[in-house]
DNA sequence: TCGAACCATCACATACGTGTGAAGGTCTAC
DNA sequence: GTAGACCTTCACACGTATGTGATGGTTCGA
């Protein structure tokens, strides 16, 4: 699949697949004129890589786990040096202490609105 | 308490708590001289801002929903437009989403980490 | 009274995700 | 063969959260 139609499947501009191509966090082969060429996993890959932006993760850290998401995965154990362990300890926390701010704050809209409609029906 | 004091209390400068002020996230009285003077509360609002910020939202928002964080809360029903309730809504199920992503990534992260002790250990 | 440690405002700079447009190559359909 | 819809790279611009430094006022202890 080439740009436009992996831009228009994940709802991405054609300069911002390009651009996390250029940061390594999606790969594309070349078709013989220089066309980016998308095999199908691409659109699940570029919808994680946006999930993971919109909640605050600059690319550098997503470049750094996305090897944790793919399958089969034992061909990076190898490479899975102390640091990069410890990097991803600290991300997995990190994530999860951000992810508790988003509920507890979450929780705390739901309570407003539901005290909203309360207070509009007395 | 000065600026300092909470920039130490909160590990966060003294520019991003200026920062903070001028976009609307946290208010301060100021002392006859001019320095900023902050309450006891002003601590916990801080983290609170910065949680979000953390995890991927902006101050315009930020902004919006911290009415919902506040007790007693009861005086800002009648402010309470209903597209002021729409946004609550789609920011409410928004974070939802992102918390989502992240505890998915986050499990994702877990079961790699795991994967690469009991390849070492094998 | 002098110096250090605060505080103020203001301006300029940086990193990052993203938009936009120029200049040009490729392919398809008429 | 030409028009239109793709694609390429490159460069410049913007918004936002942040850093840094200049310049100057205030407070407090030696």
């Amino acid at each position: 699949m080439r740009i436009g139609e992996l831009a228009e499947r994940t709802g991405t501009s054609r300069r911002l697949l390009r651009y996390y191509e250029e940061q390594g966090l999606i790969i594309a082969s070349r078709a013989a004129n220089g066309y980016r060429d998308y095999d199908r996993a691409s659109v699940d890959r570029v919808i994680q890589v946006r999930g993971l932006l919109d909640a605050g993760l600059p690319t550098r850290i997503i470049k750094q786990i996305l090897p944790c998401l793919d399958k089969p995965r034992a061909i990076y154990f190898p490479d899975a040096t102390p640091e990069m362990i410890a990097t991803l300890e600290g991300e997995r926390d990190r994530m999860a202490r951000r992810a508790e701010c988003l509920l507890r704050n979450r929780d705390a809209i739901s309570e407003y609105l539901d005290a909203v409609r309360e207070y509009d029906r007395g």
